[in-house]
DNA sequence: GAAAGAATTGAACGTTTGTTTTATTGTGAA
DNA sequence: TTCACAATAAAACAAACGTTCAATTCTTTC
């Protein structure tokens, strides 16, 4: 046999990405043969080859792509005006809400990093490093407007990209709990953690309003 | 050749022990050969079989060490007297300060757990669910004598573990900046989380003013 | 100094790995 | 209908994999 019926070389590209994050996620990077995605995609193996040289290449092609998306979705989404207050919670919101429609290809881009060449693990910690740079710009310009208590955003930073995305490792939503239930969670958090006095929607138990209660 | 003189087993398992936990933090268990192992540790490969029965039974061997000595550890300076705020600084102290010693195995036991079976892995979640559950005990008490402000005790555990954890992932210890040092940060931020009354100081200090401190 | 046992080597086993090559078939445009 | 090309199968490759086994040498004990 060669062709089959129905092929689509468009179908089969998204099935593979899909099927491969989905097997990376799960057994890990080094653990999947190709020969087991190609199962998993309905293929033989050789076939997998038209859409990407090497294995390494599918890997780093997933990667780049959530880091991109990540990236731009973000973005997007960032409000334009606002305070440092309000970019933070929308921050964590999006974050969140990211990693969770995205946990397989967060895995991935977060566990399989050993796994690329050096030059392709400059390449996407250079787009990790974007994103961060703007949670610390953020934490920065709150620190200097006198709305959040933190001394060093580089150390606070870390700490929130750790905390947040941790989310991913054990929440599944529900309907019983929504995705947006835990991320407004996550921001009050958040802003407890970078010291900012309460506000708004965001009214966290303050130190202030429990030294008083 | 056969036996090489000054051969010892206790030391060629010690060996095998650290070269592997070296190993696979850095590549990882599948990307980790036998071959690979016994030449770091100067050995041939059919020695390590010596030791370890199999390739799992030598990762099983290195997690369960890992978090039943982190359990010990725990135990042994876990203030027996103390309110919930002290003890759970003393939480976050001993976690950072555990963790940055022995990046290596926590690594391994928190990336390679999809590598073990079933019945192994269940093995080793139970040891990290007992940890975890001490963790939620002290902020229930600590919650309920009105120390902290915390809706759910389950969830704002995850999220300190997740965030003093990731410590391990930027923080290398120097001589301007200790273990300590930055312990003593994530423990002001730990604090501010759970909603913890201020009592002394606990604004973050900043990584400058600790190193000139 | 000889016997017993501990520690290791070197070679080999069968499998699986990522990848390549060649041939073959389905598909869309002329 | 034909023809170029896109898409895949099937088979094969050398290399590397975890693991086993027999042989060999060091070490200890008496």
């Amino acid at each position: 046999m060669a062709r089959t019926i129905g092929s689509d070389g468009e179908k089969t590209l998204a099935a593979i990405r899909e099927q491969a994050l989905a097997l990376i996620a799960r057994r890990g990077y080094e653990a999947m043969s190709m020969r087991a995605l190609a199962a998993a995609v309905g293929v033989q193996a050789a076939a997998l080859y038209r859409y990407f040289p090497t294995k390494e290449d599918l890997l780093y092609s997933l990667m780049d792509e959530h880091m991109t998306a990540l990236l731009a979705s973000w973005t997007m989404s960032c409000p334009a005006n606002g305070d440092a207050h309000d970019t933070l919670a929308a921050f964590v919101r999006h974050h969140v809400a990211f990693h969770v429609g995205r946990r397989h290809s967060t895995h991935v881009s977060n566990m399989e990093l050993r796994a690329l060449s050096p030059e392709r693990l400059t390449a996407i910690l250079k787009l990790r490093a974007a994103y961060e740079k703007d949670l610390r710009r953020i934490l920065r310009e709150g620190a200097d407007a006198g709305l959040f208590a933190i001394d060093d955003a580089a150390f606070t930073a870390m700490a929130i990209i750790q905390m947040i995305t941790g989310v991913i490792v054990w929440f599944r939503p529900d309907e019983r709990l929504t995705v947006a239930d835990i991320a407004e969670t996550y921001v009050a958090m958040t802003l407890r953690l970078a010291g900012a006095l309460p506000r708004g929607v965001f009214r966290v138990p303050s130190i202030a309003a429990l030294r008083t209660a």
